[in-house]
DNA sequence: GTAGACATGTAATTCGTTACATGATTCT
DNA sequence: AGAATCATGTAACGAATTACATGTCTAC
């Protein structure tokens, strides 16, 4: 039981950001971006749900050239189911992390490949870092945490893979022939026809591309 | 596009891992627990699934007490597949985390409940660091740098918290009302219904607890 | 005796994302 | 002219978790 887009809206509403559009943005680009992400076929529902339950209210906005705006505000009642699901106990946090996964399995790939991954990689979390860096205003002290926290976890994660990579890239560069293995000898078992296998790799393209 | 459970399997049958109940104790308590998660419901499936195309073989073993494995091995086929979804673009690292999100609204909580829940939360991922460090053997650099950055990582995020709470704490005591503000004056707009406040209350209470 | 480890599998349900639909305005 | 921003919403789709179903053996 994570908590669910509902009641992430209602924390977004809380926060001051009361369009669906600026709650999107919140996820995607603001201080909740590291925590938890939420897309529009999410958010739109979640509101109106909000909305007949009594937990948000709504004052549209005609606006000069911008289509009509949709102001949301949390209610009391928002705010009270709001610190409900902040008391119960919470699923422990969960990376998802298709690079790191990668990395595990180095030495099917080239050198060259985990290289310009590692770099693309800290770099990426780098450029969250500067991202966060640049939230203005003064937030309440629990938002200010998360951002504190975002800045400095995403610097020591970067600085974490600097140190450590040296020790990877020397490993692959001396150990066992790191990318010849690429064909090794066939399997007695159910042996693998040519046809199979570039059917097996084809479908594997396809599967990635679109 | 992220790496899906095929490929997870994949890779969980390249590092050793070779029946199902194996791979899901690789994915919950193993080395790949920090960075992607796989329950049986995804791992069965998947596992016939490279059965039927070829990229996995399976031996049945018969077994003196206990039920019958089902060991599988990685084909060539399927190394190759591994390799190509190795290739591609990854999305970056998503890291859901219901206690960061939670503590963003520490001015709704109650200073206790705020350092609980900050001491539960550091002392979750030293156990975690823990865990890791009990990995035995000489695995191949990548899954080494995958345990080395998931220890340090796991480390220096524990710390980060300690670091950083008590800021948190501080500005929390000598701040506004921490958490007086309870009700506040109801919103004009839409007056919130004493009927309304008590049901919306109740709903999420009940939705919570199923 | 009862809880937990071992072991595999399926089906329903719950989610959320992706893509689509619409449309004006401003920046390049 | 074309791309990007602002702005809301729905429907189809996909993917994974949860719960269910089954059964033995060992340790407390």
């Amino acid at each position: 039981m994570p908590l669910d887009s509902k009641i992430l809206c209602l924390g977004a509403l809380d926060a001051g950001f009361n369009t669906g559009y600026d709650i999107r943005k919140a996820f995607e680009e603001g201080p909740f971006q590291l925590y938890q992400s939420l897309s529009y076929g999410s958010i739109y529902p979640a509101l109106n749900a909000l909305l007949a339950e009594g937990l948000a209210t709504c004052t549209e906005q005609a606006q000069d050239g911008r289509p009509d705006k949709k102001v949301y505000a949390i209610t009391d009642a928002g705010r009270v189911a709001l610190r409900q699901a902040l008391v119960r106990r919470f699923a422990f946090d969960r990376l998802r992390s298709d690079f790191m996964f990668a990395i595990a399995f180095a030495h099917l790939m080239s050198p060259d490949q985990v290289s310009t991954l590692l770099d693309e990689y800290a770099q990426g979390y780098r450029d969250l870092a500067h991202t966060l860096a640049k939230e203005t205003g003064t937030p309440p002290p629990g938002r200010q945490f998360l951002l504190d926290m975002g800045r400095e976890g995403c610097l020591s994660w970067a600085r974490c893979i600097e140190e450590h990579r040296s020790a990877l890239e020397e490993a692959l560069r001396t150990g066992p022939g790191p990318d010849d293995n690429a064909i090794k000898a066939p399997a007695e078992e159910e042996p693998a026809t040519p046809s199979r296998l570039t059917e097996a790799a084809a479908a594997t393209t396809a599967a990635g591309s679109p």
